[in-house]
RNA sequence: GUCCCCAUCGUCUAGAGGCCUAGGACACCGGCCUUUCACGCCGGUAACCGGGGUUCGAAUCCCCGUGGGGACGCCA
């Protein structure tokens, strides 16, 4: 198997949205398929009939595209070891099972979901490992053949020795681990389901599988799959557990932390550049920096320089590689991907080439795509509101002189140009002896209603005048009214 | 609790016995640039979990603690 072309796969089960943990992995995985000139895998683990649905799939291979990560075989993209949905392949399980059977390597277990439980709680409380105590495995035949007939439906259970199983994990080296903590695992349910660890083994055999790269999660699994592939004579594969990704208090991500699942931080504006490329460094690194092309990352990728500590998500770093992106991209690309959010205001009131000097202009002061909106709402009419930095800012004794000056200054223009501003601007500065943050901070508050942004003179520019004065009139009116009661 | 994994700045990491006065990135704090906001540039604060070994020499190797995480399901 060491010498074959690279295979591997990456096996969702569509029970949720794409969690970034896992797209991590995907992108693990496809980054070593691509490194190595092999081929990436998309199976469907859809055993679980309680939670799995379609949608979720449907949504597990958006977001996949979206992330730009393509496979050579699985939905949609069929392949010469299909199916890819685990429903679609109950049969090859249990012909493998039958094999199991035959050998005496599994056994029925008549046990309820309450005695395992109580089970469990005695073991733990006998401070011991929980684990299967192998209740049913000296079941005799003709017990069996009682509650065969008694209606019941076992589940299947493998009959686990006492041996020790080692494994060289490529990241982690030399593993061991003990058959004698290991409890017998059920392969089969009595829902007639296959559970986890027998579909894994056989759909990564059958499906030609030659590196397992997988979340640390699944060390201890590795074990009792490990002792089916030798059940079922199968060549081993290479096994790859990279960390995990962790929250700020350094537990496993999950929702309390916030955004985890992919198609948040799409919705919310983040590139899927930027998100692959900080999958690709988060609880890593990759030689010159932190900023890579795809072409690079695949070049650069090293399995083996994975991190072995969990990694905690960063949401900073990761903002701060999606600026890095929105900045460094073409005037063309960037264009691109903005037409579709333009207001149809915007797309109907400007010419083409205004709206590129429009989207250059904000480009420097994004943090993500959606900040477009903020700064279209700025040339709608209403609502207009400042926000809590700007009334501070407007609250302040010198705004009102400054923003009363230069209402008059404005109102005589007709049309606001580059040149009429600045002199405006000049003449304001002379008259309140103000000048800097000081004089500008009031009219960037009064006229935007935040304190950031694009530069001023030049957003103007893309603002209706009568809007303009209609904002800072409003603002002068209120200041003579507050004064006066 | 038991088994397993892990341990360098707040965070992500570089570091495979002398190159370490521990390097980089994000964040943070200063400064420059700028008549505003940013970008950009320059600079700064900040870490080898503890204790024992091994060695001429340890962030690096070994042991023991401690801390964190994962797994213990008829979920995957």
């Amino acid at each position: 198997m060491q010498n074959s072309p690279v295979r591997v796969r990456f096996a969702p089960s569509p029970t949720g949205e794409l969690h970034i943990g896992n797209a991590r992995t995907a992108l693990y995985n496809w980054l070593f398929a691509r490194h190595h000139g092999g081929r990436f895998i998309l199976r469907i683990e859809d055993t679980d009939q309680e939670r799995s649905t379609a949608a979720f799939r449907r949504n597990l291979i958006d977001d996949l595209r979206w992330l730009n990560i393509d496979w050579d075989e699985g939905p949609e993209k069929e392949g010469d070891y299909g199916p890819y949905l685990q429903s679609e392949r109950l049969n090859i399980y249990h012909s493998y099972l039958q094999n199991l059977m035959d050998e005496g390597l599994v056994y029925p277990c008549y046990c309820t979901e309450e005695e395992l439980a109580e089970e469990r709680k005695r073991l733990l409380a006998m401070k011991k490992m929980p684990r299967y105590l192998g209740k049913c495995r000296a079941m005799t035949k003709d017990e069996r053949e009682e509650r065969e007939r008694q209606g019941e439906k076992p589940a299947y259970r493998f009959k686990v020795g006492r041996e020790k199983i080692e494994f060289n994990d490529m990241i982690r080296g030399p593993m061991q681990f003990d058959g004698e903590a290991i409890g017998d695992f059920i392969v089969m349910r009595s829902s007639g389901l296959p559970a986890y660890n027998l579909a894994v083994v056989i759909d990564d055999h059958l499906m030609k599988i030659t590196h397992i790269i997988r979340g640390e999660d699944h060390l201890s699994n590795t074990a009792s799959q490990l002792m089916l592939y030798n059940a079922l004579g199968f060549p081993h594969p290479r096994f790859c557990h990279h960390s995990l990704i962790l929250g700020t208090d350094r537990a496993k991500l999950s929702k309390r932390h916030g955004s985890v699942s992919v198609g948040e931080f799409r919705k919310r504006g983040f590139l899927p550049e930027a998100m692959v490329n900080y999958f690709a460094i988060l609880g890593s690194s990759l030689p010159g920096g932190e900023i890579h092309s795809l072409q690079e990352t695949i070049s650069l990728f090293r399995i083996e320089n994975l991190g072995r500590g969990g990694a905690v998500f960063d949401e900073g770093k990761l903002k701060w590689v999606n600026t890095t992106y929105l900045r460094g991209d073409t005037p063309a690309s960037f264009r691109r991907r903005m037409t579709p959010l333009l207001s149809p205001y915007l797309l109907g009131g400007l010419p083409p080439e205004r709206i590129d000097a429009f989207l250059d202009l904000i480009r420097p002061n994004m943090d993500n795509i959606h900040d477009l909106e903020r700064y279209m709402s700025l040339l709608a009419e209403e609502p207009f509101q400042a926000d809590h930095d700007a009334a501070q800012v407007l609250s302040q004794p010198q705004s009102r002189e400054i923003l009363t000056a230069l209402y008059q200054l404005l109102s005589p223009l007709d049309s606001f140009t580059l040149s009429n501003l600045g002199q405006v601007f000049k003449t304001l500065a002379a008259m309140t002896n103000m000048k800097g943050k000081e004089l500008y901070m009031p009219i960037r508050a009064a006229i935007t209603g935040i304190t950031y942004g694009s530069e001023m003179d030049k957003l103007l520019l893309f603002m209706d005048r009568d809007l303009i004065l209609k904002r800072l009139g409003k603002l002068v009116a209120s200041y003579t009214a507050n004064n006066d009661t």
